[in-house]
RNA sequence: GCGCCCGUAGCUCAACCGGAUAGAGCAACUGCCUUCUAAGCAGUAGGUUACAGGUUCGAGUCCUGUCGGGCGUACCA
């Protein structure tokens, strides 16, 4: 409909100003119902340079306008200069078929069609369970990726990870501590160590399988392998159960013995963006408005994790995606400027490369703010809040802010399962449309009569319009979700078309109904539960059918 | 100190990226279940969008400064 209207007012703009350069058109569907369906500014932006009073050049857009199709109910002119649309009821019903048509599809669009692309989120190391500090991360990367796919894309979820330095060496040591100390060997635990019990099942895990025979042992790769191999399953399994399911896991190992790193400092030293000082190499981010350069390989030989970074994303792009997607909390916002530039300097295209930036998690319990440690083993995992919130529902509360804000997460309320809950309202709502169906098969015969359409044009309550009004948005939902990746849009979304349906339950009524009616109500709560499950599936969310 | 993010109703947050009278939920108050699920609906109350300037037809949104909170600012990840 937007772009039918911009057709319009541009042949309209044609017709009055022949010789003017077409504005950018700007349809938006106004905050007030009393605004009409869909609005534009034309006319306000036009007046500078048409240098006319705008509700005169708005009066004359809407005059020329040609609507004999019918699909307008009226064009006013209003305000300081807004042109405002009425949608008839026709065009409404028409649409509203066309839906019908589309059924469980309704909602996929094309924007992102046949783009390829990656989403790299979570890649927490595997030091130990994922706690309700990474899942803010992990949700928002997952439906992402679910909203992307909507708009048409291939998306390829990718997982990275680095099995390789400090971080490991002290998981390691702390597990072969708890190893020694079981066979009750004293043994003084690591100042730095990971305190968490999960360390100790990994150890009385090794002590099982190996007895007392690594109590000598000087090497520390086997405990490390184990530890890595059993976090790594908790992991996934987490992920799993909160309906996340990522497609590859790429080890930063991988880009030292294929030569990637030292690629990248060839590259980087023929651009002259590379120094070496005593003994340490760096990188001169002073040249991209720094105000210090930064360390790329230490004086021990060792490099910083920023330079795998920047091989990792040339990585990406090398193999060929048109799109790269990172998923980040706030604590990295610094670092990526200096990936991408890196990565620019070594003849990328930076534009292919998006950064999602999400603030941080307050976890609030007791009505406390929570602070916790991975280290200190001071933290509340996912598995424990699934345990008692489910999986939907921590979903949701990861999903309902944008995420630009910090996120407060009330522990107490998240479980809860009343009706504070919002994620419920959502549910509700399809699982009472559900309900209606199954009386509805039970009274009418509506499907011998499968080919016949309903009559839709009866549909012409305000509660059954507004509904339909809001159907009609999903597309155009999926589609700006996608361009700004903000999840919590579908979620907005669908509490309007949730609340528009529980005044229609309120308002209208099917059963004992004459038939062409209860047929016509049915197809319009077929499809609005379809709408329900469609965005309920992006979020990852179940849509059940009792409640 | 410097850089990035945030500041909107008592609380948690929206506001389609500059549009018209700033909206929801929770909490408070008032109504509505012999009829398809009351986990619902209808209504009341609640605001100088932290503060002060500026930009323009028009600012919660952009610019400058101040105050308050978060995160960075390592040869840690």
């Amino acid at each position: 409909m937007h772009d039918y209207l911009k057709e319009l007012i541009q042949q309209a703009l044609r017709k009055i100003h022949p010789d003017l350069e077409l504005p950018d058109i700007i349809i938006e569907k106004p905050r007030t119902p009393e605004h009409g369906d869909a609005a534009t500014n034309v006319a306000l932006t036009l007046a500078n340079k048409l240098k006319d009073n705008p509700r005169k050049i708005a009066q004359e857009i809407a005059d020329s306008m040609d609507t004999h199709t019918g699909y307008l109910k009226s064009v006013e002119v209003a305000g300081p200069g807004f042109i405002n649309f009425r949608f008839s009821d026709s065009w409404l019903f028409t649409k509203l078929a066309e839906v019908r048509q589309a059924g469980k599809s309704f909602g996929k669009t094309r924007l992102f069609e046949n783009r390829n692309i990656l989403v790299e989120f979570v890649s927490a190391n595997p030091t130990g369970p994922l706690t309700v500090g990474h899942g803010r991360n992990a949700v928002l990367g997952d439906t992402i990726s679910r909203v992307l796919e909507w708009a048409g894309a291939n998306v390829q979820r990718e997982y990275y990870f680095n099995n390789a330095g400090r971080q490991m060496r002290i998981l390691a040591e702390s597990v072969r501590t708890r190893y020694l100390q079981s066979l009750g060997i004293k043994r003084e635990f690591p100042e730095e160590g990971y305190e968490g019990a999960y360390i100790t099942d990994i150890a009385l895990k090794i002590r099982d399988e190996h007895g007392d025979h690594l109590a000598g042992d000087k090497d520390l790769d086997l405990f490390r392998e184990t530890a890595e191999k059993n976090i790594f399953e908790d992991i996934q399994r987490t992920l799993n159960r909160m309906n996340i399911f990522m497609d590859t896991f790429f080890n930063e190992n991988l880009l030292y013995e294929d030569g990637s790193i030292n690629k990248v400092l060839e590259k980087l030293r023929k651009q002259n963006l590379i120094y070496e000082q005593e003994d340490a190499t760096w990188f001169r981010t002073t040249s991209f408005g720094k105000e210090k350069d930064t360390v790329l390989i230490k004086s021990s030989g060792e490099p910083t994790y920023r330079l795998p970074d920047i091989a990792y994303h040339i990585n990406k792009l090398e193999r060929g995606f048109d799109l790269v997607i990172d998923v980040f909390g706030a604590d990295h916002i610094a670092t990526y400027p200096d990936v991408v530039s890196a990565v620019e300097a070594c003849g990328y295209d930076r534009d292919k490369i998006d950064v999602i930036v999400y603030q941080f998690v307050t976890i609030v319990k007791d009505g406390k703010p929570f602070k916790m440690s991975t280290r200190k083993a001071n933290f509340v995992t996912l598995d424990e809040l699934m345990d008692e919130a489910g999986a939907d529902v921590t979903r949701f509360f990861f999903l309902m802010r944008s995420p630009g804000t910090h996120l407060e997460f009330d522990i107490e309320e998240a479980k809860q399962a009343g009706e504070k809950n919002p994620v419920y309202y959502l549910q509700y709502a399809h699982a009472r449309i559900q309900s209606i169906m199954k009386k509805v098969r039970k009274t009418y015969d509506f499907e011998t009569r499968a080919n016949r359409n309903p009559d839709f044009s009866l549909l012409s309550g305000n509660a059954e319009t507004t509904m339909i009004k809001r159907i009609l948005e999903f597309p155009d939902v999926i589609n700006q979700t996608a361009i700004h990746k903000e999840p919590h849009k579908v979620i907005n979304y669908l509490n309007e078309l949730a609340t528009s349906f529980h005044k229609f339950y309120h308002d209208c009524r099917i059963l004992g109904e004459n038939d062409d009616l209860a047929l016509a109500r049915t197809e319009l709560l077929t499809v609005t539960s379809t709408v329900l499950s469609n965005g309920l599936k992006i979020l990852g969310i179940s849509a059940p059918d009792k409640m």
